[in-house]
DNA sequence: AGAAACAAGATTGTTGACAATCTATCCAAA
DNA sequence: TTTGGATAGATTGTCAACAATCTTGTTTCT
């Protein structure tokens, strides 16, 4: 019982909190400048913590350091994030095949309730709704991961990967005729989990990566050329 | 001119240098608590960066940290292990398949050279001399994830995961037959990277990578019943 | 006018001291 | 003898001040 009730009695993670959260809403923009002490009165705490916060956060890839320059929050090229899905097809390839060998029947079951509510969704509110903040999509994922009983997979990409791709909102590009295609996908890994056939649960997964991956880059090449792009292109200097 | 010659005018840096060194090394062993004093005593820096550079560490899971209570080296259990070379396998898999698309000549010219010194070493001084400190084993997967032109992956695997790994010594296992099974297996891979064929570059490595793992987690299940394990066993308290 | 050098201001890096928390030892009571 | 609590010591978490470094604006020389 050393902690009594309170979440973190420690300053530094209350402060990591609380800086990804600012990341990822897009409160602190992607390549802005940031200053230790303003982000100290922002996390309402000193800047000894603070500068232990933005440790553990470069070791995340969300900020980068600059000696006696500061850091910066981490902007991506449509090329390092091209870069990064091929990383997740790899690991999440894996965590589907080992989710097929480990999964519990419960866990099956739940991954299909989550599929079930998924198609409900569609039917009911269209296809352009599901997607829209991608939380069912992110279930249906990490169910999955969680299926494979791999520790190291479960934190990189619960942590540290997919804190990376929702730099980009990347939802977006999710919406129209993607969604449907996607849930067919979808249904195809289920379908190889519940069979307990590893080698087709890791080449569904893989391939619904690679095809939202291609799909991904290509609109947001497209959206570069239009102006729409959405990774906040904030000043340098 | 900012940084006259010093490697690393930040203490830090330096601190987690010598710590990562410490703890590969062995000198600090696996499951040893560590007391802040002493290891700042040991840098030769203050706590405050001291802290900082263990947050670094923390990131890449080389040591663990329980609040108000300090810190430790990471001790990874068989399983752990286990785990991190099934990761190991996909990240690898996918950075040969990269190789083989992206790898210029130039590179694969010196990826052969690699291979070939590999094989005059166990001809000249016999088969046990060449796995005794890796770094030859080491050279070639770490060429070929450079090859593949991903900086995530490269990170992941060369500062993280191989650091990981090094913290069970685990190269003893190599030793004897495997040298040589591993030896063609590299050739093989190599040829499929040659050949261009990144469908067979993976399968290949994820083969060569499976059998390394299936082979030293049985050599350490064995050594662990005849009490040679070397995985640093602490007391925890 | 343009470029280089200098100085003032701001920011990062570091240190030491102080407060909060945990751990281990000792003592008393059942 | 064992169990429980209380106290002292050590350790971690935090803060505020100081030194080192960078940035920016001004000045001066060509």
């Amino acid at each position: 019982m050393s902690h009594p009730l309170r979440r973190s009695h420690v300053h530094v993670d209350a402060a990591v909190e609380r800086l990804e959260r600012a990341i990822l809403s897009g409160e602190l923009r992607a390549g802005a400048r940031l200053s230790e002490q303003a982000l100290a009165k922002m996390c309402g705490v000193g800047r000894g913590p603070l500068r232990e916060a933005v440790r553990t956060l470069e070791g995340r890839r969300l900020v980068e350091r600059v000696p006696f320059s500061g850091v910066r929050v981490t902007q991506l090229s449509i090329d390092d994030f091209q870069q990064l899905l091929v990383v997740r097809e790899a690991l999440e390839g894996i965590a589907s095949r080992q989710a097929a060998e480990c999964m519990t029947l419960a866990e099956t079951r739940e991954l299909r309730q989550c599929l079930t509510t998924f198609a409900k969704r569609i039917k009911k509110d269209g296809i352009g709704s599901v997607y829209v903040d991608g939380t069912q999509d992110n279930d249906f994922h990490v169910q999955i991961v969680r299926g494979s009983r791999n520790k190291w997979l479960e934190q990189l990409l619960c942590r540290d990967l997919y804190a990376l791709l929702r730099m980009y909102r990347y939802q977006s590009a999710t919406i129209g005729g993607r969604a449907v295609q996607s849930l067919q996908e979808h249904e195809a890994i289920f379908s190889a989990i519940e069979k307990r056939d590893p080698d087709e649960a890791e080449r569904m997964m893989r391939l619904h990566i690679a095809h939202s991956r291609d799909n991904l880059i290509a609109q947001m090449k497209k959206d570069l050329g239009t102006g729409k792009g959405n990774a906040g292109r904030a000043r340098t200097r």
